[in-house]
DNA sequence: ATAAAAGTTTAGACTAATCTAAAAAAAATT
DNA sequence: AATTTTTTTTAGATTAGTCTAAACTTTTAT
């Protein structure tokens, strides 16, 4: 059994490894979550005897496969909660991550089950994030970052990646939103910043930021 | 802000004082939380430093206006979500509790409005107990102790005083749960069992422990 | 009215999670 | 290759919540 602030750590180790593919350095993880290096020290000692990261000293973490398979279920319930918040709820997409956090560390399998299956088995989250299924398989599409797309080519909002409230407000602003078209009419090649047109409305210009942090699909 | 320990404590003495009408004793919270009175009179003094409870040393604790309207968006909460449980989800009325212990403290009174909203208003959980509005304000029917009911007067069951999941798996074998209708037929004078009648169907002895913690109204 | 029993508080210790400052190791620069 | 800078770890402290054992108060029984 992991305590709050275990899960917490192992989950940002989860996502920083993106997905188990690569090691963690101890800054990174102090930087995630806003503590300090010595703390974060002392708590990968914790997690590396319980067997949920492998650690060598001064070159970082690694994720084993039951801290994998820990980590996934809490992402699991972080996306299943944040859905219900806005499926049934009426949360709007920027308000739930926070509420989300906290509803993740609730230990109760029936309860997860039971979402799950009222929610209808839901395969992505409000902001195009999978949800892993109860075995932790996660169901990934096959996406792009909308700022590599071709011109003239339309395409469907699947994902952001910055969930940020500011850049969620940002985008119902400006009528993007995940299932939306899109479809990018010009590069400007000096900032990097796109002319799209969303819904096949008139044409507006987005940042490269902004264009960076959505994703579409075909 | 309390922490989810101090919540924990206030919440009990809450409960304890019988809705802040007695005081509390040392003891009496310790067997409740199953911790020890050395372990309760630190909580205590924190509590009371906080001004949520008011602490005479060796005489016990009382609950402040404060600690009374705190308290009291707790149970609201605990209560509220065990609706969600059972109405929602499909929970049995004996699985509830103990999630229930978990969510209620998670922090967010957006949440809260918006599952009140969601469950329209209810005015009571599964178990027949009062959830106070966002006021505070309860709303309390007249109910009696089915072992002080009269003889052949039919009834409606409207709440349980034990929550325990034992006794509420053994309502439900006998078909008492809420808003069942419940005559008492005979009164054995010998050991305080009842014979009772539920919806009208053949009578069957229940023990007077049993007959203590089933509530009623006409 | 004392003495014994019961209940409560204090003292001292432990674990989890955090910090700052100092020491040590690795990486980058000259 | 040596030195400086950056990163990480260790050492030592702090706070929250818990415990046991000892001391102190209140209550009960003689
Ligand atoms: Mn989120
Ligand atoms: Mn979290
Ligand atoms: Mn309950
Ligand atoms: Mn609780």
């Amino acid at each position: 059994m992991l305590s709050y602030t275990e899960e917490n750590y192992l989950k940002t180790i989860y996502h920083l490894s993106e997905g188990g593919h690569k090691s963690v350095l101890t800054n990174e993880i102090a930087a995630s979550l806003l503590t300090k290096a010595a703390t974060v020290t002392d708590m990968i000692k914790k997690l590396s005897l319980k067997e949920f990261i492998t650690y060598e000293k001064y070159y970082g973490v690694n994720v084993t496969k039951k801290g994998k398979a820990h980590a996934l279920t809490i992402v699991r319930k972080h996306r299943l909660w944040e859905t219900f918040l806005v499926e049934k709820l009426g949360f709007a997409w920027d308000e739930v991550h926070d509420v989300a956090e906290q509803l993740e560390h609730i230990n109760s399998s029936l309860l997860i089950e039971k979402l799950d299956a009222f929610l209808d088995y839901p395969t992505a989250d409000p902001h195009g994030h999978p949800i892993p299924d109860k075995h932790g398989k996660i169901k990934q599409e096959k996406q792009i970052v909308l700022k590599e797309a071709l011109v003239n080519k339309p395409l469907v909002v699947c994902a952001v990646r910055n969930g940020s409230s500011p850049f969620l407000q940002y985008l119902s602003k400006i009528g993007v939103s995940i299932g939306v078209s899109i479809t990018v009419r010009e590069r400007i090649e000096f900032d990097g910043s796109l002319e799209v047109s969303i819904q096949n409305k008139k044409p507006q210009l987005i940042s490269r930021e902004a264009a960076e942090n959505i994703l579409v699909k075909e």
